[in-house]
DNA sequence: CGCAGGTTTGAATGTCGTCAAACCAAGTGG
DNA sequence: CCACTTGGTTTGACGACATTCAAACCTGCG
């Protein structure tokens, strides 16, 4: 993606981090964190409202390029989904790397345009879909994004967040996505190991239930 | 924003084009749009799921840069919601001055960065905001990009979409979009004159409300 | 005036949220 | 090894808010 002349100073001034589940990377707006390279587990964006409502408004998953985290205007905290690697580059680096290398641009540019056609594909998730087809939907994006949702038989998905943050993301209370999955369960499209582990016995009907 | 040479090659490909109300400027993913500045009126971005529920994802008002409305990924439609005038620029013309052009990759990455922060600020009010939070939130959106927002006294705002489009950019229907207009109206915090124009008579209650 | 489209209002229904209790899985210490 | 604790999850009963269906109502226009 990058020459070798953007990716010799990247690697000077880049540090790969790690970062247990459930910790802070960034909150609201500060400066604290630059730019970052998903390498490996599950970030979390949330906003939340003054009274304490909070929605994710994205999942970062490896290799996703996460930054702007802070800008002017949006105010985004991000949190450890999973354990977490990054490769972290200081704001003011990665800017003068951005004016100074095209391919970054283009590189940032296509993130970004990614980032908003995830975000305007969740939108209608969040204004138009029932909680079922909500529910259906964050599986299979997860399924898509973490294992191959291309197989044919069973498809075994360790999801990255738990019930309470699956809320968040879908707009919905925790019970509503338990009955949720319950019932997709009852229908034996999936089946669920432990908490977090859940077995896609029938992609096709995941699919049609997504609405 | 741009030089003089980009400036220049850009008047020489781009040409001016005027919109009535409701036609229709791009569907799902076509070649025919290109590239455009919308330089006067309001255009509706717009994602159907196949058995017709429709979600507005995004209103752009001049001087919004859209393209990448066909993408491979996004299948957005694009609408006239008012009349529009727009400043177009063939797909190929733009891409290759994209390329040639640091600024004016830096304005791409700009607006869609502007877009992606509005895409999840909205993806909260659907997700979390109740009816009467949505509406107070689209009359607050509308009003700070078509008039002033920051005006002391009435605020009078011309709305460009009816109560139909309100719904689908709300994630509500029709009717429920109507009585919270009426109770806002009952409260005192805004009053209608025929049904496009709203008057804002109080705009520290009105972001009261939007939650 | 009278029509057409869009809007408002009403009554009934349904889906999802709230509150509360039971349940399960995983880890800790006796 | 097993009781016990803890955090997260599931299930149930009930209520609230938004939708649905239907009718009345404006507003602009021929």
């Amino acid at each position: 993606m990058l020459g070798p002349t953007e990716l010799r100073r990247l690697a000077t001034y880049s540090r790969r981090t790690r970062h247990c589940a459930g910790e802070t990377l960034a909150v609201e707006s500060d400066e604290v964190m630059g730019y970052a390279n998903v390498t490996s587990g599950t970030v979390k964006l949330s906003r939340v409202l003054r009274d304490g409502r909070q929605q994710l408004v994205g999942l970062q998953f490896a290799p996703d390029l996460m930054g702007r985290l802070f800008s002017t205007e949006s105010p985004l905290s991000a949190e450890a989904a999973t354990e977490v690697e990054l490769c972290r580059v200081p704001k003011e680096v990665m800017e003068a790397l951005v004016l100074s290398s095209d391919r970054l641009k283009l590189r940032l540019l296509d993130q970004s345009l990614k980032d908003l056609d995830e975000a305007r594909e969740w939108m209608v998730t969040l204004g138009r879909k029932s909680a079922i087809e909500r529910v259906a939907s964050v599986l299979l994006l997860v399924a898509t994004r973490m294992g191959g949702a291309d197989a044919q038989g069973d498809i075994v998905v360790e999801l990255p967040i738990g019930r309470a943050d699956m809320a968040d993301f879908l707009g919905l209370t925790l019970e509503t996505v338990s009955r949720q999955m319950s019932r997709l369960r009852h229908e034996g499209v999936i089946s669920v190991q432990g908490h977090r582990c859940v077995v896609i016995h029938d992609i096709d009907a995941l699919k049609g239930r997504t609405g």
